[in-house]
Formats: structure tokens, sequence, C-alpha cells
DNA sequence: AACTATTTTTAGACTTGCCTAAAAATTAAA
DNA sequence: TTTAATTTTTAGGCAAGTCTAAAAATAGTT
């Protein structure tokens, strides 16, 4: 058994092994984590005498098979939980994550499986992140954000890439919410802030905001 | 905020206030958190620092308004998680307690209040204790056992003082479940066990299974 | 290639929660 | 009421996880 502080440290370097090649470094972990480098290096040795990373000092660290399966299964469950707390208690989107931080690691592999029936097996969380099956299976989205879409393009909002309470509160009051369809009326090009309709409403956004948002194409 | 082993030791501090006048013994306390008096010493004269507890070298101790309120608070989301695992995921009333362990820790008072009105503001837990609501009012049972009726008298199971898997295990599998109606038939002079008739079945109980019985007179 | 800036690791220390062993206080027994 | 048994506290130490400051390694720049 883990503990909390473990999980978060595997969860934060998976996040990370997707995007980069090589190791995770000490520094983005320690970001991420909102710690010391020095703690993380202290952190790492540990979960590498467990065998759920592999350590080179120096060279950062990538997850073993075993640490990568405790990694998705706890955002499995923050995953579930999410859906859970929108679904079912009528949180809003921007509410759920935090409590979601601590639900994670409830251990009962029973639980989450009964959960993830009572929700009728999600696929999606509330913020259009795929939920990993229980095997581990994680399927990746598309990536293709807002700011991608050319002039012209009809497109419809699958996720969020930004989870910041501020940032889902703007979306969700100009109707940008998860299954929205949009058209791209116009981009700037000085700042590539974008004029786009979703229903019968026109609005602007920056680029900021549309490249923290993921579409599939129409 | 409070530690999740702060939490449990005013947790166990209440469950022995309501026994006795005095204040608790630290190896009550020892005892009940399967840990060393010592230990126990330690962590009331923290509680006493952030004025948890009230406590005199040698005296016991006790808890102050606040923390009997964080111990009650505790207790409420312990037994509401428990109706949650039975009535929605349909665990059985033994496998829940494990579970809820970790579940009253999770720290969002919102989600107290929503998952209290999800499950119908129940008032009792699937071992029929008492819900404290959420002002920290707690009722408690009158605390007559099925050891306590004469023979020839009627009356319904309203909860179990113990809560052990194999306890409960047995009382499923004879139909001694919450609600059910029973009537004592006779008493064995010498260890006190009974017969007593449970719908149209009759069965034999020791009085170690009948005093841990809560009922209600009929 | 040598110097500089950045990243990462080490060294040493602190807090929380726990332990064992021994001392002190309380309670029970003679 | 002295002695013995029990309970409780103190003293000292350990593991986890964290921090700051300083040393070592790597990467970037002339
Ligand atoms: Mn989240
Ligand atoms: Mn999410
Ligand atoms: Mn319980
Ligand atoms: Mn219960």
């Amino acid at each position: 058994m883990n503990t909390y502080t473990e999980e978060n440290y595997l969860k934060a370097i998976f996040k990370y092994s997707n995007k980069t090649k090589e190791g995770v470094s000490t520094n983005v972990i320690a970001d991420e984590l909102d710690t010391k480098a020095s703690s993380v290096t202290d952190m790492i040795k540990k979960l590498s005498d467990k065998k759920l990373v592999i350590y080179k000092k120096y060279k950062g660290v990538t997850l073993t098979n075993e640490g990568r399966s405790i990694a998705v299964s706890v955002i499995r469950k923050h995953r579930l939980w999410e859906v859970f707390l929108v679904e079912k208690l009528d949180f809003k989107w921007d509410e759920v994550h935090d409590i979601a931080e601590q639900l994670e690691h409830i251990h009962s592999e029973e639980l989450v499986k009964r959960l993830d029936t009572f929700l009728d097996n999600p696929k999606y969380d509330p913020h259009g992140d795929p939920i990993p099956d229980e095997y581990g299976n994680l399927q990746h989205h598309k990536d293709i954000t807002l700011s991608d879409l050319a002039i012209g393009k009809k497109g419809v909002i699958v996720g969020v890439k930004e989870h910041s309470t501020s940032y889902l509160k703007y979306l969700e009051s100009i109707n940008l919410v998860l299954g929205a369809e949009i058209k791209v009326n116009n981009i700037v090009d000085f700042d590539h802030s974008m004029s786009i309709s979703i229903g019968k409403n026109t609005v602007n956004i920056s680029n900021q905001a549309s490249k923290n948002l993921i579409v599939k194409k129409l």
C-alpha cells in the first residue's frame, strides 16, 4: 500500500511522462507538486527503492509498469469521483477537483468497481478527460484545440486543458461547455483572438482561452 | 484543519466520554486506537494546545465544545458514507466500516451537505446507529438489548453494538437484521442463551450474541 | 575550451506521529 | 499504612516527509 504522498508523486510523474520522451526532471515535479527539488530527489529515491520508478542521477525519472499502473488507477479514481460529484451530487464542473484530489486516495478496489457501475461506466469526466478502464488502458485526446481551427470551420467542444475555477466559470458564462457546437467566424492576425458562434450567440475569445479548449472537428 | 490522526483521537475520546463521567483514560484511548499509552500522552498534549481537549496529568482527558463538535462531524460523515455504500452501491452492512473509516476524513462541508440530501437525510446508518444532524445534535439509543427482554416479550431489532464482520454475517444468516420482529420463547438459566422466534423461524442464540442486539420493545 | 548560469543532489535540520524503556504517580492489597 | 501492582508520564530515539544552504553536475555561451 502506498501513501497519499507517494501516489501524488506517481501521478505527477505520469502527467509529464506523456509529454516528454526522456525522464521527467526534478524541477518539473517540484513545480507540479508545489514542493522543493530536494524533497523530490528524496522521494524519487524512495520510489526507486520500491521499484515504482527508474532513476538515474541527473537524468530524470521514468515510471516502471507498476508505477504507471498505480498512477493510472489514481487518475481513474479521481475522474470517476468527479463524475459522481457532478452527476449525482449536482456540483458544478469547477467545484469538484479539490474534493476529487482527496477522494482519489481512498483505497478499495471494490469501491471503485461499484462506483463505476453506479455511474454507468462513464468514459469521460466532467472536463472531457478520458477515464482509464479497470485494466489501466487510457485513451488520449487528439489534442486539437479551438485555436487550431481555421476561419469558417466548425467543431464541438470535447474537453479543457486548463482546470482553474476562473477559466471554467468564464467558459460556462459564455456557454462554452462540453458538447457545445461552435464555428470560427474570424481570427485577428495580431493576437490570434477569435470571433466564434455558439448557437445563436457570437463571442470574442482570446488565444489564451481558445488554446485550452479541446475540440473535435465537424 | 485537523489531521486524519487528530480526528481519530477525538473520535475515540468522544466514544468513551459518553460512557464515563470522568476524563477518558490514556489506556482506554491507546486500546481503542491500537497504539501505545505514551503515544496517546503525546497526542493529548497536542490536542490540548489546540484547545480541543482539556487535560490534567493523570486525570484523563475531556473534549472541549470544539473538540466534541469535530468528533461528531467525523461520526456524521462516517455514518452518512456507510448509508451511501449500502443504499447506493449495494454493499453489505458488514463490508462498509473500513471504507467509511477512510471516507470520514474527507474535508468538504459542501460535500457532506449534498451527500445528506442525496441520501434523503437518513436518520440511522446501516447498523442502526443514529446520524448526528448538521448542527451536531446526536440522539442516543435507549440501549435496551435483546438480552434484557423477558420470556414472552416481543421486540424489533433497531441496532447492533458490535460491528465485526463475523457477527454481522452471522446475524444476517439467521435473518436477525434491522427491522426484524422477534419474540423471546425461552431463556436458559445457566448461560442466558435464548430461544427466539423471527417470523416463522426459531433460533437459539448465545448471551454474547443477544447482548449486542439493540431492540425496541413492542 | 573555458567560463557562466542553471539544474540537481547532498548535508543537515525540523515536525509529526510513533516506539521502547525507565521513572513517577496513582490505586489496590495486605 | 506500608507494600505491591497498575497506570501514566517522561526521556530518548526512529521513519516519513519537508525545508534551507551549499556542493556538484550539466547545459549554455562566448
Ligand atoms: Mn480534477
Ligand atoms: Mn477532471
Ligand atoms: Mn462504522
Ligand atoms: Mn455504522
